[in-house]
DNA sequence: GCTAATTGCTCTGGTCACTGGAGCTTCAAG
DNA sequence: CTTGAAGCTCCAGTGACCAGAGCAATTAGC
């Protein structure tokens, strides 16, 4: 590496604050790395990778009890297959779930975006898009 | 409503805890409802369309304060139109983003199980499936 | 080698977004 | 009218950080 593996570095290469790297040591998401003579962390490409990927997936939402899964995946390709697949699959079905709400969520803002391209004021449907089609009408209550 | 329109069945249908409900009535995301005679909350249906709107965008992993754009983009559709093109359009960056990451990672947990139902040990790169096409070798890192 | 600035260490406490409990009131069923 | 579930308010706790205090180690300049 060229500059030396220490917290701020990686703190500063992945985009985690200093204090929750320590935290993720604690949690035990992150392995405890070598210490120096002088009681530093010494971190290696493997921490760093994995500490990307951590907060990355944080960031898209996922809880540390499923990135934990997901390191564990990675972290034990050698295990089981049926286990893998267990929890692969599962992750896998989660994603899916994310990303098709998150494309009805994209599809009603291109089309409010494009109402307001036409100076129109388009029927908002935001609070659906995350339920697919529910029905608003449902011979009941009509809220404000 | 078939039911009473309290929060117990507002939580139940909406799978979000009681405490939660009034947790976003305090923080003024859900607005506050009409009271009974005995000062129980009455929700509307626009209450329940909130938030299951609420808790879905959260469960995204959207925060507090995006989910609070959104619904200021639905609950003022009638405001000018650059306004709500600006934040339809960072909204729209930010999903978009995810998706794109989703799918990285959706790829990664197929190959996994694609390798895992032919028997064989894949090489295991979930840790980069977010990270693009970083590679782990070393030599360089130019991290995102 | 000495000093000063920076960065690191541990520990404590705060914040955000909930979550649960205590203690009391209201409501629906019998 | 009782009784048990569900509601109310207030307050304290949790998870996942984030920031500050106080001290040790490293680095930069002399």
């Amino acid at each position: 590496m060229s500059v030396k593996p220490t917290i701020g570095h990686v703190a500063r290469h992945t985009g985690c604050k200093v204090q929750t790297i320590r935290y993720y040591e604690q949690i035990g998401l992150l392995p405890a790395p070598e210490r120096s003579n002088g009681n530093q962390r010494l971190y290696t490409g493997a921490h760093v990778d994995r500490l990307l990927f951590i907060r990355q997936a944080r960031e898209l939402g996922f809880s540390i009890k499923a990135v934990r899964d997901l390191l564990d995946l990675s972290d034990h390709p050698d295990r089981p297959c049926q286990q893998v697949d267990r929890l692969a699959r599962a992750r896998l079905a989660d994603i899916t779930s994310r990303i098709e709400r998150l494309e009805m969520l994209r599809r009603e803002l291109n089309q409010m975006i494009a109402a307001c391209a036409g100076n129109t004021v388009a029927d908002c449907r935001i609070l659906h898009a995350l339920n697919g089609c529910r029905r608003s009408d449902g011979g009941d209550r009509r809220g404000g």
